[in-house]
DNA sequence: CAACATACGGAACGATGTTCCGCTTATCAA
DNA sequence: TTGATAAGCGGAACATCGTTCCGTATGTTG
């Protein structure tokens, strides 16, 4: 909420440069690091491609979470936005929301271990639900009331399960195995949403 | 395969008793180990439970999904024979093939992280894949096969996909999340496999 | 009972996350 | 420009956990 850089109201002390500069560095670093070795890369090698040392990442992200946010909140954003274009420019709701939900597969199957790390539960992701999951999470209940208000659904399932079990059925599509195929099986989920 | 105490073709050397004893041991605490803290207890907490070092728990179960194959063994043989029982006593062989789907949730959400494990994709699983996925992927196959020669279902799903799918599902139910119903969402998948 | 192989215990090692503190350096007022 | 100050930095140090290894203890057998 806080913490962007206008001098309204608060007394905005400015970071040094050289802090704002190795922010930058680590978020860099850590992009690269996280295609190549997934969320779950070592700290301190994000460290060492960075150029700092292990006290840094903490200073600026205590938690991975942070990171993680940091690192992908843009297209998190775009996702957000995308909910209510799809809702206007689709058929229906039910297209719109399937196409939503194909858009968020996008995003959760080239971030490998993304999926994990949002379902884990591990109070250390706690900044992950609230930047990630509780911002996703009210685009697709609208999407999903849309969808139900014109009667293409069957009631009672909300947002947050519908994501959180999108995420669930990624979470296994990162070790190759050619049999699994998570889009078919989200297919099949939003399918079983259909009211019949 | 082998390994069973008959002492047939091979020369059947019978174990040390302390060794069989240690054995047994283990098993009961890891058994117990499992239920409070999840199939990810720490090696030592085992051993330590069991009275021994942990040596001993690597010479008996070389890898943590020897333990838990090991412990969970029947449990599984139980859902491999009700497969067949199910097809034989059911209305329809979809009917079938939902009922086993849950009797196989049942299984899973009451074991903390047995899911998450089957899924991993890590090497270090590879004895529970061969012990209990490749057991169970077959009876799913086949009650997929029969409800598909009836028509009640799409073609193209395989057994190991859906398992995993639902395996998948059940990942993230561990976490007490009110919100989030493990069972509802594989009931949604179930009914997505519906022709229509 | 003695000799031997089996099995045991736990120290030791490596990887990783996390904390802490002495040192460096950007910033700013004089 | 320069000196004081505090923000920021680096990485050693500590904790946890999986895994290996080997000297020792003990069951087994002749």
């Amino acid at each position: 909420m806080a913490d962007l850089e206008d001098g309204s109201t608060s007394p905005a002390p400015r970071k040094r440069a050289d802090a704002r500069r190795n922010e930058k560095a680590l978020l860099d670093a850590a992009a690269a690091a996280f295609v190549t070795s997934g969320v779950d890369v070592p700290v301190r090698d994000i460290a060492a491609k960075a150029g700092v040392g292990v006290g840094t990442i903490y200073r600026h992200f205590p938690t991975r979470a942070d990171l993680i946010v940091a690192v992908y909140q843009h297209q998190v954003e775009a996702c957000v936005q995308a909910g209510p274009a799809l809702l206007a420019s689709s058929s229906t709701p039910y297209a719109a929301l399937a196409a939503w939900i194909d858009l968020f597969v996008d995003f959760l199957v080239t971030k490998h271990g993304l999926a994990k790390a949002m379902q884990s539960g591990d109070s250390a992701y706690q900044s992950l639900h609230g930047s990630f999951i509780d911002r996703l999470v009210p685009v697709c209940g609208q999407l999903l009331e849309a969808a139900g208000a014109a009667g293409e659904i069957r009631p009672g399932i909300g947002g947050f399960e519908l994501m959180f079990a999108v995420g669930n059925l990624c979470s296994g599509a990162d070790y190759g195995d050619a049999r699994y195929d998570a889009r078919r099986m989200v297919d099949l989920l939003v399918a079983g949403l259909r009211a019949g």
